[in-house]
DNA sequence: GTCTATAATTCGATAGAC
DNA sequence: GTCTATCGAATTATAGAC
């Protein structure tokens, strides 16, 4: 729309918000620190982006969007699939879109699984903001998690969805402090790949039970 | 020691902090919120405790370290047995402490349990304050599992332990803002139980995959 | 769009009287 | 131990020049 110096000015404003975000929490993250990360100038936040809640919205649907995107993209993947999906694929679609994030050695990325970490373990006022961006892909896949479990009532699914949704949180940010799962601590590619078929194997017991 | 206007003083300050670190956060929560709530004055939380940190801290001790050291006590018995204990009997010991508090209609019990689960979500500056009064309690259980699931890795177990501290969390924060997972929403006392049993079941699965 | 300057509050912490 | 009063710094947000 405009020149390429408010782009910029906009792109480096949410990033920094995300990164500061995903470490400090919403309540911990000051105005004045983003603009520090972002070395632009404290009167610009409000200008593009209004508030500091908006902007927390803002950063909440550049990340966290495409990744819910990418998940409903795998799973109707499935649906469209002539055969009935089983419950490690219906799983599999819903927890590599997340943990794919930590393939990359970028620290972009990480970043990213750290935010949308945190949106799922900010207090209450914090989470409502984050959670409509959540909601369609977990109905979705609860719904079709019904039709494969369709012995098991829909308040138990959606409670054990719930279950889910927190080891994946938990697998995201573990990543940033401790040491991964394996003795040499070293994230390769296909430890990623290793990461989804252990947690969904840990889960398809569980959920099938 | 001293008066009881100074005990009860201490006693208000640590419950009113306790109810709005549990809410809000610790960043999220300022001292004259919790002044306010107490119906103390501002100067008495730096008299008796002397910073914010260490207000947490003192909230901390006093809820956490209880139900730890229940957690301690059942594995205890079940070591002391002459047989040896069963995953489930281990997990047992383990989530029941944490979800007998949810038992109790009293808001006080379902505040500890918000605090203690917002302890293990906070950002990481604020858990640090907080995780050493876990961190016995789960080498102490890791420890018990090497033992009976001796066929896994220590670093194994150490993960899907974590897995269950997190599902464990989540929970004991998601009786708050949403509904319980029956469909009567009502949070009976046999209900307790039978959650425990729902969860431990759920783990036990994947748990000795 | 970007900047400086500042308003208007709120924050944690302290000094000192009682 | 409890209070009032306040410090000094930090906070979000805005007004207005350029």
């Amino acid at each position: 729309m405009g020149k390429n110096s408010t782009i910029d000015t906009k792109e480096r404003i949410i990033n920094a918000a995300e990164k500061l975000f995903a470490s400090l929490g919403f309540a911990g993250t000051s105005l004045r620190g983003i603009v520090r990360e972002a070395d632009v100038n404290l009167a610009a936040i409000h200008y593009h982006f209004g508030s500091k809640e908006e902007l927390f919205s803002a950063v909440v649907q550049r990340v966290v969007q495409p990744i819910m995107e990418e998940k409903l993209r795998l799973l109707t993947i499935l649906e469209e699939s002539d055969k009935l999906p089983s419950v490690a694929e219906i799983l599999t679609a819903f927890v590599t879109p997340s943990l794919q994030m930590l393939k990359q050695p970028s620290a972009e990325c990480r970043i990213h699984a750290q935010f949308i970490a945190r949106c799922r373990t900010e207090p209450y006022q914090v989470q409502k903001l984050a959670e409509p961006e959540f909601r369609i892909v977990q109905q979705r896949f609860l719904y079709v998690l019904t039709k494969v479990l369709s012995n098991q009532s829909p308040a138990e699914l959606k409670w054990k969805l719930d279950l889910v949704v927190a080891m994946l949180v938990r697998t995201m940010n573990q990543m940033e402090h401790s040491e991964i799962l394996s003795e040499d601590s070293s994230v390769k590619d296909k430890d990623i790949d290793k990461l989804v078929q252990r947690l969904v194997t840990f889960i398809s017991y569980g959920i099938s039970a």
